[in-house]
DNA sequence: ATCGATAATGTAATCGATTACATAAACAGC
DNA sequence: GCTGTTTATGTAATCGATTACATTATCGAT
């Protein structure tokens, strides 16, 4: 054993032991083919017996890079997201990168507090999945920022990459479900009006039913901000509309809203789907263990967060290099119990 | 502008611009009272002018740090541990360290995968929050190995710091809650029966009943393992227990299984609380928010994780230094609607 | 004045890996 | 055999911040 400094090995003692220079060994790791076969044998076996592993900060400062990068997500404490931050994380780690989380919204971001992550040459790039961070705070004009994707959300008319599904498509097929069993008064629980996701799947939800001539009076349109909270309220809205004139299913922009709406009702004596069909949106873990089962969209959240890292840590490699084809992220209706057909009568 | 190098300000530009050398300026940074008022005013103006922020891979380089703590959590996607990561991330960001996030549970960790992320020089130390990695991982009797911290879970006669609620005084609670209104007949789902929070919930809830000089057959003790599905198939086996003798309430270790359970009593007409009382553990963001809402044991998750980052930096910056004394965490029966007094009859 | 102690600052080596450039060896073509 | 090309490897500068050590300035006490 030849290691020194804390025992911790160094290229320097593969390169000892192997009878090489530290050339060698950092060629071996990066350019294997340019190194002749006897001299790689030589020098693996000098890293298997050592132990040697590389020293992350040292590449990093001459690479010019950080190894790091930034996932900047509206709720840590949301399922919806963890799971997407799971790909993410499968992604990266297996490329060496390290992950820097941040909240966005619980508190909102401050432009301070996001310059200082995204501005200060901590990380190579970032994954933002949420759209409402104002573009103002990716003003400033240094050359060479980090490089940035979106996932999940985005920002309109921003020539960022995202990830995302199809939003609109997914919503013509929560409300084409709701017609298909036989609902002509159909109501939607939107999310936050300024969120691009709420924009999308009003808007599909508004051609499913415009495709059938159906009408959506104003008040049929709830707006909510995705929270089981806003779910709560949007059932108080409903319960308070006239007996005779009241949406008989909802399509709720998310499977948390309708958890909530489902849960108010409950307490007031209304049953899910008998006396009125919700739909949700995004398939979390829960929606299949609620009372009732929901039904609702199911997006692969992980697959997007994988497909994210990969083309961040890619254009981080090479940002010049032109993009692999974006995956297309498959929807699927999950039909469970919480909608049903319009009764007869 | 003096800068160069892409732009990036480095310490040497705002030493030149603040007309001192760059030890000079890095004292300003670590150490101000080793620098003159004059002299710190001058330097401190030059970094707000050069927009200059440290480069973290030359200074862990420098220093033999990593600047990255590891993140061991059972499952990523549950939000009860992402909750207690939003507490980490919170700290370990506020102290410019990086996180890397590891699911051990989905799929199980191997030890070579741990290995690569524990003892790999990637990490100046790391936070674990499951309590059935098996020993021998940690084996590798590296002299300067990544400093360690437990939360949440933690393995037994280990001699390393744990940042964890009294389980079993919570369960005692739990237990207590249901004898109080009255339950003599209580039975008890149980976490899987290798984890240590299981263990002691299991060990609070008998002592509750021995206190109280009530029975509990092994038949009213359901192993299940902390999952909704595992609460599923508890319900199953209450359903399939004699109707003159089935327990009148049940505390379940995880409001998870409490969601399982109540669904499933649900498909089969089974009411709670009339028919079944029930209260969890944990206190979810979902348990306010269930059908009936779940009366559950309130535990500090943000504050745990808080805690935990806290004394994991503290002892990576000096690991002789004398741990603070740790936090007690407070634990809270949260009263809701799953509960009720056993009817008279 | 002189000496010693203290405070303020500078000089330059250092952390460990990468890589431009230099050198050496091997080989092909004539 | 000579020249030019290719392949394999080594030498040493470099990335940017920290810090041991050296130097200089300041001040008080005698």
């Amino acid at each position: 054993m030849s290691e020194k400094r804390g025992n911790i090995p160094r290229i320097q003692d593969v390169a000892k032991m192997a009878n090489v220079s530290t050339a060698t060994v950092s060629r071996v790791l990066s350019f294997p083919d340019r190194v002749s076969e006897a001299t790689r044998e030589v020098v693996l076996q000098a890293i298997e017996k050592t132990g040697y592993t590389i020293n992350h900060s040292a590449r990093n400062l001459r690479k010019g890079g950080t190894g790091a990068i930034l996932v900047l997500l509206p709720n840590l404490a949301n399922s919806f997201f963890s799971r997407v931050l799971k790909g993410i994380e499968a992604v990266a780690s297996g490329y060496g990168f390290n992950i820097l989380i941040a909240d966005s919204q619980f508190p909102p971001i401050d432009e301070a507090t996001f310059g200082n992550l995204f501005n200060t040459n901590r990380i190579d790039g970032a994954i933002i999945l949420d759209g409402n961070i104002p573009r103002s705070y990716f003003k400033r004009a240094t050359r060479q920022k980090p490089q940035l994707v979106f996932a999940c959300e985005w920002i309109s008319d921003c020539a960022v990459t995202t990830f995302h599904i199809d939003n609109l498509a997914g919503a013509v097929m929560a409300t084409d479900h709701l017609v298909g069993l036989g609902h002509r008064k159909i109501g939607h629980v939107t999310g936050p009006t300024n969120n691009i996701l709420s924009q999308h799947r009003l808007a599909g939800f508004e051609q499913s039913l415009k495709k059938h001539n159906l009408p959506c009076p104003r008040d049929w349109k709830i707006t909510g901000d995705f929270t089981i909270e806003s779910g709560v309220k949007a059932a108080r809205h409903w319960l308070a509309l006239p007996k005779d004139n009241r949406p008989t299913a909802l399509f709720c922009a998310s499977d948390e809203m309708a958890f909530g709406l489902i849960s108010e009702l409950h307490q007031n004596a209304v049953k899910v789907p008998d006396d009125l069909s919700i739909i949700g949106f995004d398939d979390v873990e829960f929606a299949a263990h609620s009372i009732p089962a929901l039904t609702t969209i199911h997006q692969p959240r992980r697959r997007i967060g994988e497909a994210a890292a990969r083309a961040l840590i890619h254009k981080i490699r090479d940002a010049e290099a032109p993009m692999p084809p974006q995956p297309v992220f498959e929807l699927e209706l999950v039909l469970r119990a919480s909608t049903a057909p319009l009764p007869l009568c």
